[in-house]
DNA sequence: CTCCTCGATGAAAACCTTTGAGTCGCAGGT
DNA sequence: ACCTGCGACTCAAAGGTTTTCATCGAGGAG
């Protein structure tokens, strides 16, 4: 009997075929455990006949949830698109979000009518949850979505209060004593930093754990700081500025890849052989720089995939059942050697 | 009167505050001219005061739609994602869905189960249409979707028959026709193309463009080519092979900024400078890419932004009124001068 | 043999909006 | 005085699913 109407199965005609009625067919898709084998397998088998398919708009109606989760990136300049981090981010994101079998709906913020839109949405009940890259200081948005009702998961501490938060962030501080410490263990006497923007958490942290390996013991060694930006621009000029300062600096510890590359550049136009004048160590492990710079850059590595994915699998939780507790997760970061150092 | 009660207000409520009917309501709501002004003004000051958001799930179970589009990136390798054009893409598309007031549900379809789950989700009616980025030849994805009853429009030319489709190209025969003549202009002699992929159309078209540039005059201008693969790698490689081909190029038309870098690199270790002995012209003007090469690189300007933006709004058009013909459409490509060419 | 329990199932309400059909009042034509 | 036409509005159905509550039947205990 081949039902050559085109309109869309629906849960009516998958029961009819099943011989059951619209209530088993609906347990069976949700996977209840009160249902006899001989049903669940009729209803299976109309489904499959079927190619039947929820009506997720019906389904969201009812169980008030509408399977969408918010990816939302808050950066008041549009610089984060010309760093390949924010692809990486993006891309691992879909896959974990695909995986749970959930939709993904990308919100970029930049401007304050983003914001209000933003705002308006995720008020709206229109996602389930959300996971939130907002990682400058004063960022109106969080202090927005904070005091939203909804389910959400920061990338990376967001600045003010962590309180009541969820989080997935990398040990930036501890990626930067490995890089340090492996800058020490080669010897190196006068270390400078390119750091990154003071109103990022993440570039204070990598900030901290530099301080932190050189104050420990070793007095003699320069300690000096340059702000880079997290542009491959800035980090050209804070290393020049930094090689005006120290001169007679042997090695630098770069708080993104990107700074670094701008950073090599500056070094060999100074005259600078890497790693045997100068030794350079950059922040992120971004391949698509790392292993193309000259000579190629040894780098602390975060798994921003690893980062999403705990991410994702977090806010799951945080959908399925509400009593899961506030929780902070730190991934480690590992110190990848390639040349510079 | 001031309604404790936590739920979210329902039309019902914004109908009752306004004094009318729920169906007066909606119609207000959905700028139907059957409302008197008074009405009007009494919905909207309930909406208001009552900070009334449809429920998007009602709606879309009535009206069977969603309000959600697909933005679809069918890339069987990961490499697209060290491209920065990914990003301007998707950043475009972020912008112009959200000034649109749609859901933007983002996929990214690399290997077969991927592809399989893109069938399901856009055959499953979850979104009203959808925006395909699936450059690559014999990509299944498009023989998949071409079947789907789902409006689409396509960036540039998916490989196959184009009969019935929509899609919005960047001119990237003209662009080539454009950096050859000028490369020309300058008086080279031996002309040389690192070409990009020969599975992709926009790759060929720019091959075919700097060809014609070619044979329309200058027997004698040498004609050589070789694939690059649009990555950077590629570039250099591909650029040394000329080089030993033919040591007395003078210019070299590169189908992508990205190559291009790369070019630069095997041009500046074989000694050459750049633009005294060899011009250099590339494709994109990807701005993080052309102004930060040294030289800075002469680029044809593709303007992804404003591609992205006619897709969706000829998507829209498609969503509104079934009767839109099919569509090609062409943007224009520009020259950038730098300093390379 | 009857009563009870328990697991499987079905009927129906609920979720919230859009929309076609129908109502009402009023102005204008005959 | 009556009908007509029309604009503004209301009523209620429809849309597809989940879930509560009631029912049914079988099997075990008494």
């Amino acid at each position: 009997m081949l039902v050559s109407n085109h309109a869309r199965p629906t849960l009516e005609d998958v029961a009819a075929r099943a011989g059951v009625s619209r209530a088993t067919a609906s347990r069976v898709l949700n996977a209840s455990p009160r249902v006899s084998p001989e049903a669940l397998e009729a209803v299976n088998a109309a489904v499959h006949a079927l190619g039947y398919q929820p009506n997720r708009a019906a389904r969201a109606l009812v169980t008030r949830r509408t399977g969408a989760v918010a990816v939302v990136f808050s950066e008041p300049e549009p610089k984060i698109f010309d760093d390949p981090h924010f692809a990486r981010l993006i891309r691992a994101g879909a896959r974990a979000l695909a995986d749970a079998d959930v939709q993904m709906v990308l919100m970029l913020v930049h401007s304050l009518d983003d914001q209000a839109r933003a705002h308006r949405f995720l008020a709206g009940g229109h996602v389930d949850g959300a996971l939130v890259f907002a990682p400058h200081r004063n960022d109106q948005l969080v202090s927005i979505v904070k005091k939203l009702p909804l389910p959400v998961v920061y990338a990376g501490k967001p600045w003010g209060s962590l309180r009541g938060m969820h989080l997935v962030d990398n040990d930036n501080e501890g990626g930067a004593v490995l890089a340090t410490e492996h800058l020490k263990s080669l010897g190196r006497k006068k270390i400078v930093h390119v750091a990154g923007p003071a109103d990022e958490l993440s570039a204070i942290d990598r900030l901290n754990g530099f301080k932190t390996a050189l104050s420990l013991d070793d007095k003699g060694i320069a300690r000096v700081t340059e702000d880079g930006g997290f542009t491959r621009e800035g980090g050209r000029k804070a290393m020049a500025a930094l090689l005006a300062k120290v001169p007679a600096l042997d090695a630098v510890f770069v708080a993104s890849d990107l700074m670094a590359a701008g950073a090599l550049e500056t070094l060999q136009e100074a005259g600078k052989r890497v790693p045997e004048d100068v030794a350079v160590v950059g922040f992120d492990d971004h391949v698509a720089i790392a292993e193309h710079t000259s000579p190629p850059l040894t780098s602390v590595r975060q798994d921003s995939d690893e980062q999403v994915k705990h991410m994702v699998e977090h806010l799951m939780k945080l959908l399925r059942d509400e009593t899961v507790k506030t929780k902070k997760e730190m991934l480690p970061t590992v110190l990848v050697r390639r040349e510079s150092a």
